[in-house]
DNA sequence: AAACTTCCCGACTCTAATAGTCGACAAACT
DNA sequence: AGTTTGTCGACTATTAGAGTCGGGAAGTTT
């Protein structure tokens, strides 16, 4: 039950690009300070998410990042998969390599871990960008 | 979707003693053989476990651990919320301290934090021990 | 073209949490 | 008494994550 903070803040980014959807290219430094991320931080995590087909950017005066699909069409689940990809590759949603694994291919554990790990996803796939910007909306009470 | 090396280890040495349910205390060295855990971390991770009123030890010749809950009747949420309880003080399903939260009471993502949360607890609290065990007796083949 | 703004990118450093160890001590048994 | 095993506090090590630096490239403006 650990979210990184990077992985927050690309949540937190994208959250924002859909805020600003439509008005054109939206510079770091204004994600940066309305979602309070450090600058130089959000550079790299927005960068990488160039790479999931979600966000597109512009150099220059008028530069900045934006979407490049619909905060309707782009879940939380897309985002997450994305980022996580390489860590889903170890096989083990634990995140034990493999081959440093002592059970082997056979652990009474892997059975629960990976229905973790489904309900998880679940979540994330049945949330969408928009459904995050309609919570704010309603203005929703944290505890 | 990351679990602490020290809280699988607490879940694969409670799953250990219910494989020895009845034959009376184990010692913390046949444990740690057995998980594969590193003995005086394992020290470290059992006694703490004591707080839980799931295991007891004994010292001495004959000492070691044994469970005082028949196995059926010992989930994995149990153990886990017993090992996070402090880290569910912090209120924040994200590990974010209220205090030190940019957003706070007005965070977008809080309901759907909270639903993940609530997945992966559902998940654990349908988990017994027991189930663990008859898994293994199956030979559950992991990928 | 020159100056400026913005993203780009590799190589760093820093930090905090996790992981794991040590050694002296206390209880139980033979 | 002597051995075996858990107890406990303090300590060190490791590592993943977090965050920074600085020069460069692309685009804009005047």
């Amino acid at each position: 039950m650990l979210i990184t903070k990077k992985n927050q803040y690309a949540l937190r980014a994208i959250f924002e690009l859909a805020k600003h959807n439509g008005k054109g290219p939206q510079k770091i430094s204004e994600i940066a300070k309305a979602q309070a991320i450090p600058g130089k931080f959000l550079e790299v995590i927005l960068n990488q998410l160039k790479g999931s087909g979600l966000v597109d950017s512009k150099r220059g005066f008028y530069g900045g990042y934006f979407l490049i699909r619909s905060p309707r069409k782009i879940t939380v689940g897309d985002i997450m998969r994305f980022l996580e990809r390489d860590v889903d590759q170890l096989g083990c949603v634990v995140r034990v390599r493999e081959t440093k694994c002592p059970f082997k291919g056979d652990c009474a554990f892997f059975p629960m871990w990976n229905r973790v790990k489904v309900a998880i996803l679940n979540v994330y796939d049945e949330t969408t960008i928009q459904d995050l910007l309609d919570n704010e909306k309603e203005s929703v009470i944290c505890q």
